[in-house]
RNA sequence: UCCCCUGUAGCUCAGUUGGCAGAGCAAGUGGCUGUUAACCACUGGGUCCGUGGUUCAAAUCCGCGCGGGGGAGCCA
């Protein structure tokens, strides 16, 4: 079956096929009906028009009127130029049988713009809008695009558990899971024993591959995690998810530079990806969702990212502290406003900020002969802030024991991943990218809710 | 978790100091020279989120509950 977006190209040659799809619109006018179909593979509809001028025949006025906005139908015709403007071709209809209907009374989309907000009550009918279409073609690129990026480089796709039982993870509230009959234990008055549990201990859903992509990492020198990961946070803002899907590379043998440099060409890749591959979604997304958002992405595309210490990041915040609501010292913790002056205002472009303050990081991140800051990265980019966090990965394994205990982290849990440590050690590094948040800016939507098809967030489990 | 806003027709919203429930779009019907968010005319359409209270009278004021949105914190 030929899909819409290969119709919308080919050459009106007058031969006869048959179409499927969703009727969006009907108009009726005196000598011609114009059915709008759509069938996902392109925003764009195909115009099947039906000759009235000579009257339509009754199998073909009986079906019209069952071919209503939201009807699936096969529609058969001739593929021709289209005489009017708006389309090149359009098909000129001989049969149409409509295979569903939508009966307008109780259909909720109607031709007509709807708020986000009520789409995401119907969030399964929302990918039959322009909208939600292009939101998943973007998605479903951006995806492609990720394999097709680390794969011609040489990446190996690792697979992490979702499951798992290590209590170490350590980026956020995690969702336990369990096949222990809680309620009956309540009501039995029993205490829960996790002994007894599936996998004789607490288990969990993993919150990062970070520290078992490491392992592979390891073993396969470059690698890369691509799924879903939990967060049981209790945050209700237009940028968490309790269910998100997460891109973390990971590569032995080499240092803080060449992760700033994947991390540089990974975002030109995916956005030059998206303006290649989406440029007719792109436009709607500038046109109605976005002002700007194609030249945003074209400009990062050329870019050259600059790069700057953490410690000169606050010195130029420090001259411009009166602009802003939290005051910048050295020590704090960039917020939000702070990062986006730096790419915004100080760079104008992409910026790669290195070198933070321990304190404000994670354990696992390279210590700097400083003692004082460790080899961190986060990727700022215009209009967002930070896109990207990764880091240069403490390979030493005195100092990364050291650094567990300082903090007072359960030791016997990190002993796997000491053990990288103590066998065959080698300098290595990554960073970790949220797939939606990357959605967000390439498509400009606002809430995180609307690029991802079934949203999961507290109090949302609904579809 | 904290702060702010909000809930009225299928959708988006207006509704003044408390005094008979409104508009646009959508839908239905009719019209219209091939339209493209078609256009024009007419018609139908309401548990004013729920609950309790104040009042001669509540969509409007007050309490509680539920839903939605935005911001902060946390972070991806």
């Amino acid at each position: 079956m030929t899909s819409i977006r290969d119709l919308l190209s080919s050459s009106p040659d007058g031969r006869t096929l048959t179409v499927k799809g969703w009727i969006r619109t009907k108009r009726e006018a005196k000598n011609a009906v114009f059915l709008e179909l759509n069938d996902g593979s392109c925003m764009a509809n195909l115009q099947c028009v039906l000759d009235a001028a000579s009257g339509l025949s009754e199998t073909l006025r009986a079906e019209l009127v069952r071919c209503g906005t939201g009807a699936s139908a096969a529609v058969t015709g001739t593929l021709v130029a289209s005489p009017a403007a708006g389309q090149a071709v359009e098909l000129k209809v001989s049969g149409l049988e409509v295979i569903g209907e939508a009966p307008a009374e109780s259909y909720p989309l109607q031709k007509k713009n709807h708020s986000l907000e009520f789409l995401r009550e119907i969030a399964h009918l929302r990918a039959r809008t322009n909208t939600f279409g292009a939101v998943a073609r973007m998605r479903n690129q951006m995806a492609y695009a990720i394999h097709s990026f680390f794969q011609e480089r040489g990446f190996q796709w690792v697979h992490t558990p979702v499951i798992t039982a290590s209590d170490c993870e350590g980026a956020g509230a995690m969702f336990q899971v369990t096949t222990l009959d809680l309620d009956a234990l309540a009501r039995a008055g029993k205490p829960v024993d996790y002994a007894k549990d599936f996998f004789d201990k607490k288990a969990y859903l993993t919150v990062s591959g970070q520290l078992n992509v490491e392992t592979y990492c390891m073993a396969l020198s470059r690698v890369y995690t691509f799924g879903p990961t939990f967060r049981a946070e209790n945050s209700n803002t237009t940028r968490h998810l309790a269910e998100f899907w997460m891109i973390e590379p990971e590569l032995a043998f080499a240092e803080l530079e060449d992760n700033i440099a994947l991390a540089e060409d990974f975002l030109k890749h995916l956005f030059a990806w998206a303006l290649d591959k989406c440029a007719e979604d792109l436009a709607f997304f500038d046109k109605r969702i976005q002002s700007g958002i194609v030249d945003t992405l074209s400009s990062v595309v050329k870019s050259k990212f600059a790069r700057m210490t953490y410690t000169e990041a606050v010195k130029e915040l420090e001259k411009h502290a009166s602009e802003f609501e939290f005051k910048p010292y050295w020590g704090c913790d960039l917020q939000s406003e702070h990062e986006k002056y730096l790419t915004e205002k100080v760079v104008g472009g992409p910026v790669a900020v290195t070198d933070y303050p321990k304190e404000i990081k994670a354990f696992y991140m390279r210590l700097n002969p400083d003692g004082k800051t460790v080899r961190a990265m986060d990727v700022l980019v215009p209009r967002l802030g930070e896109i990207i966090g990764g880091s240069e990965r403490e390979y030493r394994h005195d100092v990364l024991l050291a650094r567990i205990r300082e903090l007072g982290l359960p030791e016997e849990a990190y002993s796997w991943y000491l053990d990288l440590r103590r066998f065959g050690t080698a300098p290595h590094c990554g960073f970790g990218l949220g797939f939606e948040r990357l959605l967000m800016y390439v498509t400009g939507m606002q809430n995180i809710r609307d690029v991802i098809p079934f949203p999961r967030a507290v109090h949302q489990a609904d579809f």
